[in-house]
RNA sequence: GGGCGCGUAGCUCAAACGGAUAGAGCAUCGGAUUUCUAAUCCGACGGUUGCAGGUUCGAUUCCUGCCGCGCCUACCA
């Protein structure tokens, strides 16, 4: 409703301006007072037509105060400081369409979008810099469908790549292990966490003796072309090591609908595909010279072809007939034939699109607890399955680092002419999870002076440098549990683990969510295992504490929360939410308002920390209220229900939020 | 060298297209009617927004230069 008004505001002062200025304003820009006693929305827009209409300020704002007439929903707008506009809300009017949560639909977009996020080499267990991917990945999914969106997520595996090649080395090279036990090893429970160990023992193998590092070489080769030992070792190190990735981040409410693989994308021969299509456009060049002799190139993102030919005079030769200069060469196919990984990925990617005219075979995989069922990518499938592929938007939440990957697939859509899939490819780019060089120095990891003095260390697989997303997970649940234990000793056991995983999963959410994505994450044990302050959990207590508010009245709060609209009357609402006294309290209306305004912000700009900062900003002001205004003892009875109807909004406005964050709300804390 | 990003309180971070007194949490210190449970609340302390210019009515935000830091820049994936 919130955002509904704020448009209604826009359009009545984009007419206003046409009218009387005869001008056309693209956009109004509306902002926020700093307080509630300013009004809900201010226009700075006096400002901006100062100059256009040569007036000042002050007297603009004053001519269109006075003339935009009255507003459906508004109070008469206001002149403020050195002309500012400031809108005021008919208080009484939003809050009752908040207590009847009354949302008015705005148009959806049709067409399917598509979402990959985890993307997590199946050879070792997950740390937290996937689980900061996977978070972010599956709450902007929850965004999309909160907003009405129809969305796929997948989970792109690499399971044909050196790192999986590399755990096999060290199974069969330096294990000495055979199939069979190798299969027995899988079964065990946390079958990731002995291949992160052998992954770094096979890192150090290779750094001991040259020669070790060409097993690596045809290994690979042996995985990639199939029907054979290595090739069999593969495929059940990285299928085990993918379920247990599921159930890790199953852990955390997060669940996939496809897993295309990169062995599928190289059997259906998805690149012949897209490599006809590509030398056709005349998107690569087959160089017959220089260092990259015999390979077909491309353009390397980001470099312009007219910076070239205004470059150096060494290169200007070859700008002239449309070469790229090597060093801005990015090689595709390599000189032995085979194809690099933007390749495959410029194949699977117009195969999102519906671009590529192949499809994969699929296969059920994995069945969460709730019924839900991911399928996975085969060779040849099952003749029934949902069809995936053909979306008209993708989003792939991949870190920073791959920006210029992610953009040389964008350049080559492009370059193929199809500029409308091109415009609707995000990258939700976002910083990596790295380690404070306590939190190193904390898990046993000798650091050099160099690394000690720097702000942080960036986790390293290779290394076995990190913390595994399924320890941190246990930590947290073992220090909620602690807590819960302590304050609830009358609940049974499963109960209180129940509860304690609530906490932790609210932990760990807010926590890789409040960080702006541009933010490296410095990670630290200390705060992340933190429940105090802006948390997760202390966002889940003021739901909590709201519930209990209900539970000891007697009410069911959905119950009250269905039923408030007839239990407070609107001269209620208006009487406590309106003048001085009313403004403290408005404000948590207002931001319980907020939510859909919220989430599309955060989908506009792929940013849904705006919304965790949100979740704390309700949780923090209904604290206070909590604190000021004792509600069950309140003897006014009409104000009495104006505030219980002030707790059923927040609750659900907060609930609401936090279940976008992926987080629940535990039955008491 | 080139590309991308960052630099804000002791620490970790906010501040949507440039806007009203740059805000939170943590830490430190001092408090809260024994209540709808304190995983809470209130207060204090804490800032030349890396430096120097420029644009503007207005700059943490935009532009230029400099300083410092990180990531990317393989015929690895």
């Amino acid at each position: 409703m919130y955002r509904h008004l704020e448009r209604r505001l826009a359009q009545h002062v984009r007419e206003f301006l046409r009218h009387t200025y005869d001008l056309d304003l693209p956009k109004i820009v509306i902002e926020q007072p700093p307080k509630v006693e300013f009004g809900e929305y201010a226009l700075p827009l006096a400002f901006e037509l100062a100059k256009k209409l040569r007036k000042a300020p002050r007297k603009i704002a004053e001519e269109i105060v006075n003339g935009l007439g009255s507003i459906p929903g508004f109070e008469e707008m206001e002149l403020a400081g050195a002309g500012y506009i400031n809108a005021r809300l008919r208080r009484e009017e939003l809050a009752a369409t908040l207590v009847a949560d009354e949302r008015p639909r705005a148009e959806v977009p049709s067409g399917k979008i598509l979402v990959e996020h985890s993307s997590i080499n199946p050879n070792k267990a997950a740390h937290v810099g996937h689980l900061r991917n996977a978070i972010l990945g599956d709450t902007f999914v929850r965004m999309l469908k909160f907003a009405g969106r129809e969305v796929d997520v997948q989970n792109y595996i690499d399971n044909t790549g050196v790192q999986v090649a590399d755990v096999v080395v060290g199974f069969l090279n330096i294990e000495k292990k055979s199939r069979a036990e190798i299969e027995q090893l899988a079964r065990q429970p946390r079958f990731d966490y002995y291949c992160w160990d052998l992954y770094a023992r096979v890192s150090q193998w290779y750094a001991e003796n040259k020669q070790n590092v060409q097993v690596r070489q045809q290994a690979l080769h042996a995985i990639e072309e199939g029907n054979n030992d290595s090739a069999a070792v593969a495929e059940v190190i990285s299928v085990a090591v993918l379920r247990r990735h599921l159930e890790t981040m199953d852990r955390l409410d997060i669940e996939y609908d496809f897993l295309p693989r990169e062995s599928e994308i190289l059997h259906l021969h998805f690149w012949d595909a897209a490599f006809a299509k590509l030398k056709e456009g005349g998107v690569l060049s087959f160089e017959t010279e220089g260092k990259n002799n015999g390979c077909w190139v491309m353009r390397r993102a980001g470099t312009s072809k007219s910076e070239i030919a205004e470059g150096a005079e060494a290169s200007a030769e070859g700008a002239e007939k449309g070469e790229v200069a090597e060093e801005d060469q990015k090689v595709i196919v390599r000189s032995n034939g085979t194809v690099g990984y933007v390749g495959k990925d410029i194949a699977y990617h117009l195969w999102k699109f519906g671009l590529l005219g192949r499809d994969f075979g699929y296969r059920r995989f994995y069945r969460y607890p709730n019924g839900h069922d991911c399928w996975m990518s085969t060779a040849v499938g099952a003749l029934e399955h949902p069809h995936f592929g053909n979306v008209s938007e993708i989003y792939n939440v991949i870190d920073a680092r791959q920006a210029e990957a992610q953009n040389t697939v964008i350049e080559a859509l492009r370059a193929l002419g199809d500029n409308e899939q091109a415009d609707h490819y995000t990258h939700f780019s976002y910083e990596m999870v790295a380690l404070t060089p306590r939190c190193a120095a904390e898990l046993g990891y000798q650091l050099s002076d160099e690394d000690k003095s720097r702000p942080y260390i960036e986790v390293s697989g290779r290394k076995g440098f990190g913390v595994k997303a399924d320890d941190l997970l246990d930590r947290l649940i073992a220090s909620a549990k602690n807590e819960v234990d302590d304050r609830h000793p009358q609940l049974t056991d499963a109960e209180r683990t129940t509860i304690a995983t609530q906490i932790a999963v609210g932990a760990v959410r807010y926590f890789m969510l409040k960080f702006t994505k541009s933010s490296v994450i410095a990670f630290d044990f200390k705060e992340a295992l933190s429940f105090e302050g802006e948390t997760g959990p202390y966002a889940q207590y003021a739901v909590v504490r709201a519930a209990n508010i209900f539970r000891k009245g007697g009410f069911d709060p959905q119950e009250f929360g269905r039923n408030a609209a007839d239990r407070v009357s609107a001269g209620d609402l208006a009487k406590h939410l309106n003048g001085e006294a009313g403004n403290e309290i408005w404000e948590l209306w207002l931001a319980s308002a907020k939510t859909s305004y919220l989430i599309d912000q955060c989908v506009a700009t792929t940013e849904p920390a705006y919304l965790a900062k949100h979740a704390f900003l309700l949780a923090q002001l209904f604290n206070a209220f909590y604190h000021r205004h004792p509600i069950l003892s309140e003897a006014d009875e009409g104000r009495k229900k104006f505030l219980l109807a002030t707790v059923a909004v927040v609750r659900r406005e907060l609930t609401r939020v936090l279940a976008v964050m992926g987080i629940s709300v535990p039955a008491v804390m």
